[in-house]
DNA sequence: TCTGGGGTCCTAGGACCC
DNA sequence: TCTGGGGTCCTAGGACCC
């Protein structure tokens, strides 16, 4: 048996747990500079407010309906994830973190029934009391029923939390009153050709013949077929190294027209993939720098940026990393038009370990020299924070740097923003 | 004025091989 | 007049997830 155990509205959670006021009045929080709503408490969503709804244009309406407005704060919800994530663990042999709010266990071997379902509770009662976050858990025989399992978990009050699909009865009522379109893999251009076909309930999509499915939905379909059967067939065991790994950011405003600062900004994209590539001991031989303008804007000329660079030896070196892709801005940046460029980010992909880099004869770089110094400036880094060491190019501008106004504190990682109870 | 960020997997079609 | 057969690899684009 598989468990689901899924955050309820994660990052508004987060925010309650240091608001406690908050506990029953609607909470959204933004995503970055403040563009749109990316989560919603359930008060929220039951005034209509709508997920990914741009906040300049309910910003009214959530100020007349009294809703706390939060600016995301990634460190906060990673350490909140990170704390629920470790009690987790001492429940099952095997836990697979999903995103930074859900997680797969594995609960075998925990006894069928009334007793799997008070283990659940158990389950869902520590992570409440140790961290202030309410969850849901879906337990069923297949990863994409625990999902099912998770969403009527959260459906119904009464299931305190927990909500098992362990029996034929039990699943083929939970399919026929689930849309399709809350399928764990079925997304919305999906529903639309299904809904074309008469399917409506993940109960009519099960009646199909698998023939049909492979036809139309191909073989990622097919599995999703399998496993609403009960026939578990989709593995996420462990996290794999990534194969690809990118930082991209909005600007704020109207965007950025001058070079001088998208330099920077991708010079801190660059950083920030150096880095993701050493937390996960790799290197890359290729590296994508891309900017382009609004796409929501028909006023202002349109451009975008695209160049890949593919070195001859993978790395993963803070310096060489900047200056590939800072050298692929300016190759491609043309002075004699102005562009706003509204969204830009670097991509770093054919990925390798660091141990199985492969070198080359006609090598213009001194390898060891340039893994001393990046050691150096790693320890330097580890010890003071990230980019305390800096390469210039990342330059001391922040005009491209991301609005956050509505930002709570770091509550559990900065030692100033502990929150104080009145004496 | 203002619209997020970071991934994976699959398929079709083209280029290339013998 | 008539123009093979069987592969692999790569890439772009689409669909999906949170």
């Amino acid at each position: 048996m598989f468990g689901l155990v899924d955050c309820n509205n994660f990052y508004c959670s987060c925010e309650r747990v240091f608001n406690p006021a908050l506990r029953t009045s609607p909470v959204v929080v933004l995503s970055n500079n403040d563009g749109c709503v990316i989560a919603r408490s359930n008060e929220a969503k039951a005034l209509g407010i709508e997920m990914g709804a741009p906040f300049y244009k309910v910003k009214a309406f959530l100020e007349r309906n009294k809703v706390a407005v939060f600016s995301s704060n990634y460190t906060l919800y990673g350490d909140m994830s990170r704390r629920v994530m470790m009690l987790l663990a001492g429940f099952t042999p095997a836990l697979t973190q999903y995103s930074i709010d859900e997680a797969f266990i594995d609960l075998s071997g925990f006894g069928k029934g009334e007793a799997l379902r008070s283990y659940g509770r158990r389950i869902v009662s520590t992570i409440g009391r140790g961290t202030g976050i309410p969850v849901t858990l879906g337990i069923a025989p297949t990863k994409t029923l625990a999902k099912v399992a998770a969403k009527y978990g959260k459906r119904y009050k009464g299931y305190g939390g927990v909500c098992l699909i362990d029996t034929e009865d039990r699943r083929v009522k939970a399919l026929k009153g689930l849309p399709v379109a809350d399928v764990w893999g079925i997304g919305r251009r999906t529903v639309g050709k299904l809904e074309y076909h008469g399917v409506r309930t993940a109960w009519d999509f099960t009646q199909r013949s698998e023939g049909w499915v492979r036809r139309e939905l191909t073989v990622t379909g097919v599995r999703t077929w399998r496993e609403l059967q009960g026939e578990s067939c989709i593995d996420i065991e462990e996290l794999p190294e990534k194969k690809s790994i990118c930082t991209s950011r909005s600007f704020p405003d109207r965007g950025l027209s001058q070079l001088a600062p998208l330099e920077e900004a991708v010079a801190h994209f660059a950083s920030s993939c150096s880095r993701k590539l050493k937390e996960q001991d790799s290197c890359c031989r290729a590296v994508t720098v891309f900017a382009y303008t609004s796409r929501f804007r028909t006023d202002a000329p349109c451009s975008a940026i695209n160049r890949t660079v593919t070195l001859t030896v993978p790395t993963n070196d803070l310096r060489e990393l900047v200056s590939v892709s800072v050298g692929a801005l300016r190759s491609q940046w043309d002075a004699s038009a102005t562009f706003f460029y509204k969204k830009a980010g670097v991509i770093v992909w054919d990925i390798c370990p660091s141990g199985e880099v492969q070198g080359d004869l006609f090598d213009t770089i001194d390898r060891a020299k340039q893994a001393r110094l990046a050691a150096a400036i790693d320890a330097i880094n580890r010890k003071n924070g990230y980019n305390t060491v800096k390469v210039a190019v990342q330059g001391t501008d922040t005009s491209w740097r991301m609005k956050h106004e509505h930002e709570s504190g770091k509550y559990t990682t900065n030692i100033d923003d502990i929150i104080k109870v009145k004496a």
